[in-house]
DNA sequence: GATATTAGGTTAAACGTTTACGTAAATGTA
DNA sequence: TACATTTACGTAAACGTTTAACCTAATATC
């Protein structure tokens, strides 16, 4: 391997210069850049960034660490990330860590021991061992889709609440009074209770009764799970005329159940889902869904994770912005508004 | 930041001994090794593996580049990838290249800056600068999904086109006869042409004529690209009962596409799909597709990855089996077998 | 003409490890 | 007892950079 040491002998100059050039600091003549290019050039020189590292104590590299959620939000997560990080020259090491704490913790050592600048931990509940060891590591982080009361470390979300909120709201606008709902685990405060307690609020606030027997509890918002839930939920409460499912994978489910039931969608029953990836395109019909800016949030967790890094110190939350996008699975009888 | 010194310093002794006794390797007693690991766990100590790498050569990371595939795809691939990274003890960077070549050269330099290991390199067409570059810098590389004729570089597969034969033989062992293609990219020499070759094989074994009216090139394997080739060649050819879309995206938009002109699937047409991603379930009807075993294709390239930087240097080609997976998108009218 | 400044370098230390080599004490062997 | 071997260390070099400190010659300043 090729060394700053011999583009050095090659230029017949020293290490000292070789190195100023190649950084394009001051401190030599034009003549003898164009020596030290050319010599680097010839030898097919590239600089050693671990070297480089171990001096300077910056690698350019920062660490994601993902639970097992599904597949198109930690493609969108990761897509946004990539987007500013390539912009910013820093690269990214990916950990799934299937939400094992003993994977979650090597993940994080082994990110701590290879010295990356920072770390952006997604949608994962965080525990007090996570916490104690990020704030003992003390670099930069930043919490993309999940947040911790105990800590101060920024984070970037939607308000789950708000958002579940407004999705039952829309139901509601729409003159469903029977709403059900296909919801998380009541254990997961992040992705969990929120969106329960959104629901709920918004039936509260148009004066209908939360009904237990509406909620269902799945466990992993995926589509097996949806699809249980919503065989279960309608056959129990042929009242129902429209579910709100928290993902999009679990209102996938409950579409393909409804299907199998014999159930026309939306025209007996309206599917409402969460999170708007690719899928809820895919969906027959297409799922009306309440849309987390999944993209921008990775991008958005960077940024600030950059910022962090590069010595701001002064820590931000962000909430971005969720909405509802309508498409063809819930019954549209609006009449107040256009 | 904890160094070995500070180690060596409470532990009263030296560096060097401390080193011993962290890497588990003999020549100290028991006494001072108790000591070293108290002082050690006193001052939270934690390797520095920058500095280690510094003098081993080896970086224990991967890197892994994905142009803009399906999201699908890419987290199967990951996922099997992290399956046996995570046991061998190794990161991964990975970078989307977006099929750009100075993001892709970028992040090869980049890789290379940063001395990984080895690297996989997914599912794009290998250009000659490309192959140039992964020469030059002479690390481990494996090929997943791609391969290129120009070189030795092992790679991990399926047969695209025998795959795409035993899809099209499936329909035709159905009774189909008119069977549409909606292809991928004719100037792709991966998923591209394979596929297509396929096609008109199987078509030409059974005694079908191979009608180019019947295939439609798409670019990106994508969802839209599936529904608007689906239109288009329903709408020119209505006496085609069957398709075969090469990605589950671009069956998934015919059959979307399909729903939105009243054609029953799979009543008045079959629709199969290829990858057997997630996607395939969802879709309604669940997509019959042609199987290729993504997630182990990843962990398959990293093994052969790993025994490649261990130093075996026998170059192996992995070609996996594909198969069908039967849902509802065919009509099965198979008389000749079970 | 004397002094200060600048341009254009060089030398060497430093980053935090691993490891080859040296050595003194302990242990084994004849 | 004498010698050989092994054990248990310590010292220092090395990995490939960056950068502080230093140096020299040329130029600018008065």
């Amino acid at each position: 391997m090729i060394t700053i040491r011999e583009v050095a002998e090659r230029a017949q100059t020293s290490i000292a210069t070789v190195s100023r050039v190649l950084n394009n600091l001051d401190g030599y003549s034009e003549q003898t850049k164009v020596k030290v290019l050319k010599a680097a050039e010839e030898l097919g020189y590239e600089s050693n960034a671990i070297a480089r590292s171990m001096i300077i104590k910056k690698t350019n590299t920062i660490g994601v660490v993902f639970p097992n959620i599904s597949s198109m939000i930690t493609y969108e997560f990761l897509n946004g990330i990539e987007d500013v990080t390539y912009k910013n020259d820093f690269s990214v090491i990916v950990s799934y860590t299937y939400s094992q704490p003993e994977r979650m913790m090597k993940a994080l050592r082994t990110l701590y021991e290879k010295r990356v600048d920072g770390i952006i931990f997604t949608s994962d509940e965080v525990t007090d061992d996570y916490l104690n060891y990020l704030e003992k590591i003390d670099i930069p982080v930043v919490f993309l889709s999940t947040k911790s009361e105990k800590s101060t470390i920024p984070y970037v979300k939607v308000n789950d609440f708000a958002a579940a909120f407004d999705a039952v709201d829309y139901l509601i606008k729409n003159e469903h009074t029977n709403i059900g709902l296909i919801a998380g685990n009541p254990d997961d405060t992040i992705a969990g209770i929120p969106r329960i307690e959104g629901y709920k609020a918004a039936l509260k606030k148009a004066g209908l009764p939360v009904r237990e027997e509406f909620i269902r509890y799945g466990y992993d918002f995926s589509f097996n799970d949806g699809k249980s839930r919503f065989e279960d939920l309608i056959n129990e409460n042929p009242d129902i005329t429209a579910v709100f499912a928290v993902s999009d994978e679990m209102a996938s489910g409950a579409i393909t159940a409804a299907h199998q039931m014999g159930i026309d969608i939306p025209g007996q029953i309206s599917i409402m889902g969460y999170d708007n990836t690719m899928i809820s395109e895919v969906a027959y019909p297409a799922l009306t869904t309440l849309a987390q800016p999944l993209r921008k949030m990775g991008s958005e967790a960077v940024k600030l994770l950059i910022k962090m890094i590069k010595g701001d110190q002064f820590k931000e939350e962000v909430v971005l912005d969720h909405s509802v996008i309508e498409r063809q699975s819930v019954k549209k009888r609006n009449k107040s508004e256009s």
